[in-house]
DNA sequence: TAGTTTTGTGTAATCGATTACATTAATTTT
DNA sequence: AAAATTAATGTAATCGATTACACAAAACTA
């Protein structure tokens, strides 16, 4: 119904141009304070809004930045989500949400939409599938496109990223069965292709190394991340002529489907195998048998990925800047892998 | 480093006005075929990419649509969400996300900061503290910006929404644990200021007087939605001297504090008292004792309200269409509240 | 008092598209 | 062959802001 209130309109009624008006209500020096006031005023009496879309236009700065992640309903991804929006909020950036669904062509479209939308810049989790489709990459930051990459990243020259340190997360996971006087510990793996589950494998393994424990490939096993998956290869696992006698998992939902399994079998978690997970998914904390896992601070991955964009856009254009954080993994010890005290 | 390519570009390379070029990029056929196979290569051999920010400003149309919800780090609003951008990403539609954190003036802000982008629609949950803070509400409708109350609804007139039944799907968790043999069932209940809880408190309620059951208003406790907060009220339920002998839970969170304090009291669950919760969280299906509770279908109500924002967008702007879409709730039933057969 | 500086506004271009309204050239009609 | 259509493109306004440059009036300087 209301027509949409202009600084021309604003014009009109007090007898000037919309140049001035501009100024006014920018709080330009240049224009005396009576007129400031007298803009002002008319301005909330006609209850005027900025159209943003053409400030937009105008500068080249359109406040908004697209947040790109495989799925929104993860705990993780939500979480890392509302970190953004939380830090972006204050400088008056809004967050664009897409979704991947580990799908190469719709994150390629998206990219595109939200460059064709002229956001201000990219955060994102590459998809599964994204391995070494650089392209798209490229045509961000051809178009000086603010990117960054949080916790799946790919290896990109210029590009900043806000990790965990995976392979760090996995050997004190697998460390710490090892001083609960597990002996063989089997991974359940995913494709590691993706940095973060490959590191998580060079951290498990290097654990073992480190342990002087033989280290066996054949019970390392790749999974979906599901808790059906966790069992069936569980299953597999409980029935080798030589089970392991401890499972960690890059996967909270593996890690369940294990402790599943396991207690299918008639044995005793942890007494006769120990459990860890990977994310500290809200779950792991409620079950009756906590489960330990490591825990990703997703919060502050989202703080700190707006962070680095922030800082990015405050540069001069000219300088390539290329940051790297790392966070540190919190393992959380539960009754999964605890055992009583010997 | 590159400059952006515009329509001004290719016009100039091919020495034809912008116009034109416009025109052969959508196809108007009153553009000779020669010239639009001319143009559509020569924008493809410049990269040209469509500034949808001058279109937007041109046409009135962001194809953004602002969806507001109290947070984002819960798996229900995750879940909408997702549905809503998985049913508005065919039509072009981008999802600016906004948290209130239940905060009224976060709410009236971010209101504020949508309307200013110029969104085609704003989706939201109205939060736990803006109960008849209309003004900002009546503001959207004045700008003929179509809004659409998910889940926590506000009643105004005009305003779409799409909740589920949550009196019925209280009714029916009630009237499952009377089945059971329950004669004394407590509520923990939340703000009944907000409809859903009102609604889940009168379903209850309902259920236990069709049944001929004495209903004690004394029993009926509100709570904040987390376990801290179920635990410590079940502690002063079973304190009592004519303790309950079920719990119905307006959350899912309280539902799992009740079990833990439960537990800790020696008692059995089912046998002794049966638990029920709300929402479908998860970590009820994972738990070793599965939780009974009521599915909202989330990704459900998300799609159905992209669905009715779409069908708003495509009348006819005189006419002031209101649906109220209610979708039934599931009642899944697990062990917390099933009774063996006797 | 003539010249210079300052103050406050106006003029018009710009951001990158779309489109109503010409206008010219080509084709058809009579 | 003149008149009437039609086909293809150009001109210029528009969306709603910002801003470089211009300019007049007032204030200051010497």
């Amino acid at each position: 119904m209301s027509k949409k209130i202009t600084i021309y309109d604003i014009a009109k009624e007090l007898n000037i141009t919309a140049a001035t008006v501009s100024r006014a209500l920018n709080n330009n020096p240049k224009i005396s304070k009576v007129t400031r006031q007298l803009v002002a005023d008319t301005a909330a009496k006609m209850n005027y809004k900025q159209n943003k879309l053409a400030l937009a236009l105008k500068s080249g700065k359109s406040y908004n930045v697209g947040v790109i992640v495989p799925r929104l309903d993860s705990n993780f991804f939500a979480s890392v989500i509302r970190g953004i929006e939380e830090e972006l909020h204050p400088y008056g950036y809004h967050v664009i949400i897409c979704q991947t669904r580990d799908d190469k062509n719709l994150e390629i479209e998206n990219i595109d939409a939200l460059l064709n939308a002229q956001v201000d810049g990219i955060l994102m989790s590459i998809s599964n599938v994204s391995t070494e489709q650089n392209e798209s990459f490229e045509r961000i930051l051809k178009k000086n496109v603010p990117l960054i990459f949080f916790d799946r990243k790919a290896n990109i020259d210029g590009v900043s990223t806000v990790t965990i340190n995976d392979f760090q997360g996995a050997y004190e996971a697998t460390k710490h069965l090892i001083a609960q006087g597990c002996k063989r510990i089997a991974h359940l793996s995913n494709n590691r292709l993706i940095e973060i589950f490959r590191d998580r494998y060079l951290g498990y393994k290097q654990a073992i190394l480190d342990s002087g424990l033989e280290f066996d490939e054949s019970i390392v096993i790749e999974a979906i991340s599901n808790v059906e998956d966790g069992r069936k290869i569980t299953k597999s696992l409980l029935e080798l002529d030589n089970p392991p006698d401890a499972i960690f998992s890059s996967s909270d939902f593996t890690a369940l489907g294990a402790i599943q399994e396991i207690k299918a079998h008639g044995l005793k978690i942890p007494e006769d195998i120990c459990v860890a997970g990977f994310a500290n998914e809200p779950f792991t904390k409620f079950m009756e048998l906590a489960i330990t896992s490591v825990d990703q601070s997703p919060l502050e991955m989202g703080k700190m990925t707006a962070k680095v964009f922030i800082e990015q856009i405050n540069k001069k254009e000219i300088v390539k800047i290329e940051k790297k954080v790392v966070l540190n993994p919190k393992l959380i010890i539960r009754e999964s892998s605890l055992k009583k005290q010997h």
